[in-house]
DNA sequence: TAAACCATGTAACATGTTACATGATTTT
DNA sequence: AAAATCATGTAACATGTTACATGGTTTA
């Protein structure tokens, strides 16, 4: 129950249409909650039927029309309720932790060239952020209802500068490892595949 | 497309019946990829289905009787595709970081308690993997093998440690804000709802 | 034998993903 | 006026969550 949240947010700090949602999803709000344009729609006709935003009266309906919205009482103060209430952490889900797991029973494969990859990738969104906190939060600049926006900033910085250590050790950790290929105990069955031509960093 | 997989390296690590992959994925294999019973048995059904996995054939079929299942070499060659298959980091998506920027919309409600209940959470949880590397993975035990699934637990280790610091880092925040109380700059419509009580910690 | 628990499952729904459809506006 | 792009939307499906149903086994 978190997307109409994130909406709800995102109006609250621009009445927004649709697609300049999706858009600004892409950027800062998506860092930690992404939506896809269908989703988005979606969930802006479930507010709308809620009442909990309304369709600025400006112009048309018409099907290739922009429609912005906007944040009704109800929709902040359900925002606030939200907000305010307790919730528990979510177990974190990682496909890539998983992937190790199952190369300690299947053997490594090529998964060594897409912990590279995704090292970089995490050193990219790393850029990314930085080069955000140098734009939109100088040390000047450091008024309290700025503080918990870059409080949350802090964090994509920090998760980022996290995984792109963690993925050097790991990496480093795979140059240790005999001949970098199928470690089994199991049941032993087929064989392991594929296992040469990584495809470079 | 990970929970089949998650089942498959589940097995091939130890044939298993449904409810006992269930208990298994409320530890290790949870700790990264959770799952509930309803979850596990759909999946189950497909997976046979599909000719990876077969049930043993050890007894009955009857409702109220135990089932148990082993990787079939089709079953095997898939997990090691999809091993060595490259794949794209998805975005982390956090409801609490969220909730966060919210606050800075809508005021910070009784936030800072749940935030206090969440880095007790973390801590509670590392606690319980540094038990688990100190049991598994004592320093004489150094086998190859061990070594990709004590990355993982590092991997687990190293993320509770850093929600545990960012979450001291934000409670530090939040006592230097002003009033610790709404913050706001927008459409201003509704009142901040409620605010004072905090639950303890 | 009733209650508690073990084990598997069904059903309904909420959320997220992928592919495609359609009208309006801008560019070539 | 054809092509590209903008903007909103539908449809089908995959995945995840919540509530409940049913038969078997153990324990009070």
């Amino acid at each position: 129950m978190s997307l109409p949240h994130a909406i709800l947010t995102a109006l609250l700090e621009k009445p927004s249409s649709g697609l300049e949602l999706t858009r600004r999803f892409d950027r800062s709000i998506g860092y930690f909650w992404s939506a896809t344009h269908q989703q988005i729609y979606r969930e802006l006709g479930k507010l709308e039927a809620d009442g909990l935003i309304r369709a600025l009266p400006a112009e048309q309906p018409a099907r290739g029309q922009k429609k912005s919205y906007e944040v009704l009482p109800a929709g902040r103060a359900e925002l606030a309720r939200w907000t305010a209430a307790p919730q528990d952490p979510k177990p974190h889900r990682d496909p890539l932790l998983l992937r190790l797991r199952a190369a300690a029973v299947v053997g490594t494969g090529g998964i060594e060239a897409d912990l590279r990859r995704h090292r970089e990738l995490h050193a990219r969104q790393l850029a990314e952020y930085q080069e955000i906190e140098r734009r939109d939060f100088p040390p000047e600049r450091n008024a309290p209802e700025d503080r918990l926006r870059h409080l949350v900033l802090r964090a994509g910085i920090d998760l980022e500068t996290f995984w792109t250590r963690w993925l050097d050790h790991a990496l480093a950790e795979f140059e240790q490892l005999p001949g970098a290929e199928s470690a089994d105990a199991g049941s032993a069955d087929a064989p392991p595949a594929e296992s040469r031509h990584a495809e470079g960093a």
